[in-house]
DNA sequence: TGGCGTTATATCCTTAAGAATATAAATCCA
DNA sequence: TGGATTTATATTCTTAAGGATATAACGCCA
């Protein structure tokens, strides 16, 4: 398993130091990630209730988003999105409860890599090229 | 910035817990990142005291070896590798003294990030659906 | 001087990721 | 019944990353 802390200028949940960012990306031992676009996409789909809404609302493809979705709910044993089509409105998305706890989970883990990270993060903020 | 925390099957010095192995990945503001490619690569430099072997070691190509360090060096303010070329071994590179520092931060963070998402690794690995 | 091994690049090719597009399929509602 | 909207999926295209290859440049040494 992979995880990443991103520390980026990015639209997220995340505590600032300085001009610093941090957010987490695991990687699974075979290919699937999990990282801050799944997960913001999984705030979005909890938002509008709709797989495509939530691409829109990130300016990303709907065949992308979808494709996420499917990661999400392959690569854990329990259900991360619901999905259904047709209907009144045409269809809808629903984030699971598995799916709640897993965005609590990121978000935690989001806390402890800043403060257990504070220190590194300065050093290399204070120690890298600027621009 | 970014910061990958990874956990994978990986030749590399890391803690494991279970069947889990985690190590970290860091991205800049702009588009460079830092994650265990890089270490490795500069942790065979040291060993090897050139470019290509420490490619080969890796089964990396020259192009990418001399890209990753090429990156190393421009990201930081200070040098993290030195090379020269002609003389009697044809050339050679070695690792500077913020190239280390920088190969002991990492490996810092590293053990940070694995005491500080122990829970969070097993009950990823718990859920996740297994093979 | 010429050979050797390495750094330093450029050029071309292959491949994988994602965008764009198209089309079923489902279900409600007018 | 047909339209509207979304899920679900296939197909094609574009683009970016990395591999393969070639070639200078460099400086020791035989």
């Amino acid at each position: 398993m992979v995880c990443h802390f991103t520390n980026a200028v990015m639209p997220m949940s995340s505590s600032s130091k300085g001009d610093l960012r941090t957010f987490v990306r695991i990687d699974f031992p075979d290919k699937e990630r999990l990282g801050p676009g799944k997960m913001q996409l999984l705030e979005h789909i909890r938002a509008t209730g709709s797989i495509s809404a939530a691409g829109r609302a990130m300016d990303m493809s709907y065949r992308r988003a979808w494709l996420l979705v499917s990661a999400l709910n392959t690569m854990f044993a329990t259900q991360v999105v619901d999905s259904q089509r047709g209907g009144k409105q045409g269809g809808g998305a629903v984030v699971t409860e598995f799916g709640e706890e897993l965005l609590r989970r990121y978000h935690a883990m989001q806390q402890r890599v800043d403060t257990a990270l504070t220190s590194d993060f300065e050093w290399l903020n204070s120690n890298r090229r600027h621009s």
